[in-house]
DNA sequence: AACTAGTTCTACAGATCGTAGAAATCGGCG
DNA sequence: CGCCGATTTCTACGATCTGTAGAACTAGTT
């Protein structure tokens, strides 16, 4: 009886961080290897890859031989994407990025201002 | 052994929702009896609200006798904070604003530049 | 067809969440 | 002060999620 996961467990989180660094797609083999510090068997991370995504966060075309798993959006486009679900859609918007907005340093402002085409 | 939770269960954010909307704390009971459609036991509430509080969401002073609850920060704050975690702290934020407002309606960017006070 | 590298299935333990009964506790009333 | 009903905390259990990996299966090579 859960929600939307949206969370990502400690190992997926690991293995995604790796995925969005690579410039190509990766195989499990070479996930393996880019974590030493956890000692997994190939088994396992070939089980997370299947989890995400079975959760729409990687992809692999099974065609390749030892499958090559790829990121289905860059880490960046991957955050503001659940930052557009904590926004919501609610009335109260406005209400919270004021608040978000108060709470972001100036570099962020200064970046903000500029995304936004200031004028 | 999963990580920081952050994501509230169906019923959690069931309660959440009551708490913020209440201007005034509330008792389990009075949050009971605001959720008919489900039917709950008061223990069940109870039992939550506990855990909103270990959460740190809510917060109860438990010295009036039906200990009344509140929430700790306004669903907008909360929002907002849940939002600032997204972005995290890393050296992509300006990528990851980049994603966000490109992605955000044009009311929300009015109130945006209207919020950043540029001129 | 047999081997082997690689993949999917199945499984289990620990944590979270929904749900609530049992047990403990608090406050008032004889 | 002791008992009773109202409340709260403890304990529990099933379901799902995650970390972890062995077993079983598949595909490409010789």
């Amino acid at each position: 009886m859960a929600r939307t996961p949206s969370t990502l467990g400690d190992l997926e989180s690991a293995v995604m961080q790796i995925v969005w660094d690579s410039a190509d797609p990766l195989s499990a083999y070479q996930i393996l290897d880019l974590m030493p510090e956890r000692e997994l068997a190939p088994t396992t991370v070939l089980t997370v890859l299947g989890r995400l995504e079975r959760k729409g966060l990687v992809r692999t075309d099974r065609a390749a031989r030892p499958h090559r798993y790829r990121a289905v959006a860059s880490r960046a486009e991957h955050r503001a994407e659940l930052m557009h679900q904590v926004l919501g859609d609610g009335a109260d918007r406005q209400a919270v990025l004021e608040r978000f907005v108060g709470g972001v340093t100036a570099d962020d402002r200064a970046a903000l201002r500029r995304l936004l085409g200031n004028g």
